[in-house]
DNA sequence: TGAAATGTTGGGGCG
DNA sequence: ACGCCCCAACATTTC
């Protein structure tokens, strides 16, 4: 029988997964690879929560694999070279894989493509993470879309929901008699040391399994009324998919189709929200694929003068390490922290800080979010700061500031969330959690360690970065 | 997927 | 009964 290379990647699943679909379907015996390749993620390799996932992740694809007769190859090296190596070994035939989107990645896996071509193998790559490929989407005039609504309004008139496939029980065991000897995980993710992921692990189950039982969680129960739910910070509103889908635990076409799957039972506008949260990530690696800069640059070319301030360490630490002395902002920092994930409504807010209270590029943002969470997206995220920072595809307008008091009186009313995450406050009465600072006999008396007052002033921070937007259009009108 | 300032409306107190 | 004022509630505009 012949054999094929199944080369994994972002796609750490065996469910719904096209490219061992098509090695099955073709009669080839899969011969499951990953190849840790770090130097080839250029200026975007994983950051050390995604690590940590990524190494749960791995070792629950090993085990499911293990328990259907076949085996993971972990393996360290260039990815071609390495993929050459394997396939002469084993006598592979052909080498499939799932897409990944980051543009560095397309270029690098076109041309291994052409080169295993040129090795004479089949190889094939397939849609395993998105709905729609980014380039099938686009305006009637033939362009990319620079705004979410149309582009979701297209995408959804044109969703054709594919045939869902389930991992088969039993895979044909390869022989790998003549390959590598594989990498034990260690050593190619190594465990972190301290073990300061502890805490992550008490929120989230990664891998396969984890992927679908949060998923089936989400439909049973976490659809009916999600629209407002997903904003209320202290609640377990939000899906919580994120990690999941990042690292293709769980197929997005599955997550959609399980979402239209429950009908009446849920409200309308309850599922089309869910979607639409599906959607901006669609959007994101559509926006990301058209403009390839985005990841690094403004999308906004008008924003380039744009008077930013100078980071200053100090006040860049106090906004990671939550010592802004606002607590929402903080509260959501140490939730980053701690668990490699932030609710996110709270992304917003502290995002809405950095780069308009503080004025600081949006950039030193996404590269701490990049290494701290664990759901770390270069789509998603370089859309999501984009978006907070006003520079972006259908960004919130630069002059629409959060105001984290009244942000965290909406959405956290009993003070529920800043207390969970800044246990120092929880013994100030709730309606004093908001603003601490304008209760000092409490601060002094309840959290002497808590800063006295915001890094700068709510009101002065505002002035301050809608003034230097009304000097960047002046400079322009000028 | 804002916030704050400004404008409008209408009920009620009061002379 | 009427005009006047206040002000809350809501709507619109502006940043």
């Amino acid at each position: 029988m012949g054999v094929a290379l199944v080369w994994f990647r972002d796609d750490l699943r065996l469910d719904d997964h096209p490219a061992l679909r098509a090695a099955l379907e073709r009669g080839l015996v899969p011969v499951p690879v990953y190849i840790h390749a770090p130097d080839e993620e250029g200026a975007w390799a994983p950051g050390a929560a995604s690590d940590a996932w990524r190494r749960r992740s791995l070792e629950a694809l090993a085990a499911a694999l293990e328990r259907r007769g076949s085996r993971l190859l972990m393996l360290h090296g260039p990815s071609l070279g390495t993929l050459q190596a394997v396939a002469a070994l084993t006598g592979a035939e052909a080498v499939l894989w799932n897409r990944r989107y980051e543009p560095h990645i397309e270029a690098r896996d076109t041309r291994i493509k052409r080169q295993l071509r040129q090795d004479g193998l089949h190889a094939e790559s397939f849609n395993g993470s998105l709905l729609f490929e980014p380039w099938e989407v686009e305006t009637r005039q033939g362009d990319p879309y620079r705004v979410f609504t149309p582009f979701w309004k297209n995408a959804l008139a044109h969703w054709r929901p594919r045939p869902l496939w389930d991992a088969p029980a039993r895979l044909p065991s390869p022989d790998l008699a003549g390959a590598p000897e594989g990498r034990h995980l260690d050593a190619i993710v190594p465990p972190p040391r301290p073990a300061w992921d502890t805490g992550f692990w008490q929120a989230w189950a990664p891998g396969e399994a984890g992927a679908r039982a949060r998923l089936q969680h989400v439909v049973e129960h976490g659809l009916h009324g999600y629209a407002a739910a997903r904003d209320r910070m202290a609640e377990d509103g939000t899906s919580r998919l994120s990690p999941h889908l990042h690292f293709g635990e769980v197929s997005v076409q599955r997550v959609a189709a399980a979402v239209a799957a429950t009908g009446e039972a849920v409200p309308a506008a309850d599922r089309q929200r869910l979607l639409a949260e599906l959607g901006w990530r669609e959007f994101a690696y559509h926006v990301l694929h058209h403009y390839p800069h985005v990841a690094d640059q403004d999308l906004d070319p008008r924003m380039a003068d744009f008077r930013w301030a100078r980071p200053l360490r100090a006040t860049l630490e106090a906004w990671e390490q939550g010592r802004t002395g606002v607590p929402v902002i903080d509260a959501g920092m140490r939730q980053l922290w701690q668990t490699g994930w932030m609710h996110n409504r709270v992304r917003m807010v502290v995002a809405s800080w950095l780069t308009k209270h503080l004025r600081i590029h949006w950039r030193h943002g996404a590269r701490w979010f990049w290494d701290t969470l664990v759901d770390a997206d270069l789509a998603n995220n370089t859309q999501g700061w984009q978006w907070a920072a006003g520079t972006g595809a259908d960004a919130a307008p630069y002059f629409r500031v959060f105001n984290p008091v009244s942000q965290a009186q909406k959405f956290d009313p009993q003070g529920e969330y800043i207390a969970r995450w800044l246990p120092e406050l929880a013994p100030l009465p709730a309606p004093a959690r908001f603003a601490p600072w304008q209760h000092p006999e409490l601060l002094r008396r309840y959290a002497p360690r808590y800063p006295r007052a915001p890094q700068v002033d709510l009101a002065a921070g505002r002035a301050a970065a809608l003034e230097a937007f009304a000097a960047l259009r002046a400079g322009r009108a000028g």
